[in-house]
RNA sequence: GGCAACGUAGCUCAGUGGUUAGAGCGGGCGCUUCAUAAGCGCUAGGUCGUAGGUUCAAAUCCUAUCGUUGCCA
């Protein structure tokens, strides 16, 4: 049966680079994911775009002074060229600052306008008299009233991580100027998300195999109760109200972001497909969504992002499942665009294969508990598990063909031994399929990996290198078992590894895409010649990229 | 301060009530040579953050406490 599946992933901020974190946290375990689904035959539509809104791009703009367009477009460019690089397999990844988008997030606020899901409420808000305008909490700085650092922003303390108000900063003034504000009373539409609590809490009840931190986090949230947040802004940079009178305000990000997984999917329908209601078919209760986002976006999609699909349109699907994952931490200390602690993805592609890095990330990936990623262990497992493990397994079956059959697929009766191997396969492939549809990734990662020792081992047991002098058919057997096994690693290991896969299909006498085949076995055709192998993966020197690695983070690149 | 997740071998992580707690890497020993000196086998190493409790039985459940992380105030 197909379904469609639809892969939605959290919207990075462009206001910096892509780093590994980002990586390990959404997009590849997303892309994995996908590629997965389209094998085995879903229909999948995959899509996220840049966030272009918000004052921390703003503010980056100022200090450059430049425009928040040139900074968005920017880093949205360092953005494609990661994906291009790391095989992400996006239908689409386009931005916040769309027209298409504007008029989708004008159309939720003005029906919820229309619904009285909108209302006025006053907040006293920092007003800055010399530039004539109200300025966002990040824009005021001040001396911080829990742990008296004189740095504190009007959101939050960096030093004592309290979150904060402009108003209780001690000493406030503006970072634009200096200036200090006057804070004054200041009308903004609320969404009454309150009001969603009971509808909520029922649609939580059938998703007990949500991950442990999702589930618990957004039960928490629940009991606890909901309040009602502020939806508008005082910001020139952003979606306009579609209110008379409030055309110096914006729309809050927080509210027009998760809205381009809709407005996406329309874009993609009007604008790839060329079928203006295509979307539709991603977007109905017969299909399911899942959401891929890092841990400290959790409760936007599973608590305000269904909110605002219940009070959109009830024919809209809510999340299926949001396999949020933990961070990734970088040598000891949490990856920091601000303090330049980070591997930059484009960085990363200009030395290595996206593979290695794919396969790093993916058996390391934070899914239960922050991980950490380091050199040394991206290295050894470079060279011990995909070069020794994996990689060398095809290359000695395959080179061992060459040198002793001509290349060519033997023709032979298989016996008992194999069969069983060959079974081994067929149950990796079920097994994995299962812990990729559930998002374990790391454990069908490993199921792979297992198939391959067992590869190994099947190798060692029956010597060709030896039978190939007394008995030709054993070893023939044995190669044709082996290239059966390959063929199955080729499959399992595709979702993480799609080059290396779509190599080894190649290698494998096949022709088209590796995709194409379907999670399954298939048998190596007796008497195809097959083409010489390359090696599938390049060792690694542990000592030279550990040396080259730490001083280029030391010198911040 | 509130809510939540996590704290298990040198390292990275599995393991949610039941025999002597597991894997990979790293260490030690041995075998093998088809292969990118890759592969296979054996072995050492842990009072499962701490303190109580429930149970015939706890890493696994409960309580407290310490630590790390995220969200919220």
């Amino acid at each position: 049966m197909t379904d469609h599946i639809l892969v939605a992933v959290a919207w990075p901020y462009a206001n910096g680079p892509l780093h590994l974190g980002h990586i390990a946290g959404a997009y590849l375990p997303a892309d994995i994911f996908a590629r997965y689904n389209r094998i085995i035959g879903n229909k999948v539509l995959m899509v996220s775009g840049s966030d272009s809104h918000g004052t921390p791009i703003t503010i980056r703009a100022d200090a450059e002074n430049t425009t928040p367009e040139k900074i968005f477009s920017r880093y949205h460019k360092d953005f494609q060229e990661s994906w291009k690089g790391l095989n992400i397999s996006w239908d689409l990844f386009t931005t916040t600052d769309t027209e298409n988008h504007h008029e989708i997030s004008q159309r939720f606020f003005t029906n919820f306008f229309n619904n009285d899901l909108l209302y006025e409420a006053t907040a006293s808000l920092p007003y800055s008299i010399k530039e004539k305008r109200y300025l966002p909490d990040r824009y005021i700085v001040g001396t911080c009233p829990n742990c008296d650092s004189e740095n504190a922003r009007g959101d939050q303390c960096e030093d004592c991580g309290r979150t904060l108000d402009p108003q209780d900063l001690i000493n406030p003034r503006s970072i634009t100027d200096g200036s200090v504000p006057e804070f004054r009373e200041r009308t903004h539409f609320m969404f009454r998300l309150s009001k969603f609590e009971n509808d909520l809490k029922e649609w939580l009840k059938d998703k007990e195999f949500w991950r442990p931190n999702v589930l618990n986090q957004t039960n928490g949230l629940l009991e606890q109760g909901l309040k009602d947040r502020a939806i508008t802004r005082d910001l020139s940079w952003g979606i306009k109200v579609p209110v008379d009178g409030w055309e110096d305000r914006r729309i809050y990000v927080w509210f027009e972001a998760v809205i381009g997984y809709l407005s996406a999917s329309i874009e993609w329908a009007k604008e790839i497909a060329k079928e203006p209601d295509k979307w539709k078919d991603w977007w109905n209760k017969d299909s399911k969504s899942y959401y891929f986002i890092g841990k400290d976006n959790i409760p936007f999609h599973t608590i305000i992002w269904p909110a605002m699909l219940m009070g959109y349109d009830e024919d809209l699907p809510l999340p299926h499942n949001v396999p949020s994952n933990e961070f990734l931490n970088l040598e000891s200390g949490q990856f920091s665009t601000s303090r330049n602690w980070a591997v930059w993805v484009t960085d990363y592609l200009s030395r290595y294969d996206a593979d290695p890095l794919r396969y790093v990330l993916s058996a390391t990936m934070p899914e239960t508990s922050d991980s950490e990623f380091t050199w040394r262990d991206f290295v050894r497992r470079n060279n011990n598990e995909l070069v020794g493990t994996y990689g060398n397994l095809v290359h000695r079956t395959l080179t061992f063909l060459q040198n002793n059959f001509d290349g060519v697929v033997p023709d032979v009766e298989i016996q008992e031994s194999s069969n069983k191997l060959i079974e081994e396969s067929n149950k990796a492939l079920i097994t994995s399929g299962e812990y990729l549809s559930s998002c374990d990734f790391r454990a069908s990662l490993r199921t792979a990996m297992d198939l391959c020792q067992k590869g190994n081992k099947f190798l060692d047991e029956r010597e060709p290198w030896k039978a190939i002098k007394e008995d030709k058919n054993h070893a023939a057997e044995t190669m044709f078992t082996m290239l059966t096994v390959i063929s199955a690693l080729k499959i399992l290991f595709y979702p993480f590894l799609p080059e290396s896969s779509q190599n080894l299909h190649g290698y494998l006498g096949e022709t088209g895409l590796v995709e194409s085949n379907g999670w399954e076995l298939n048998t190596p055709v007796s008497g195809n010649k097959l083409p010489k192998p390359k090696p599938l993966f390049k060792k690694l020197d542990e000592e030279k990229v550990i040396l080259d690695e730490t001083q280029r983070m030391n010198k911040g690149n």
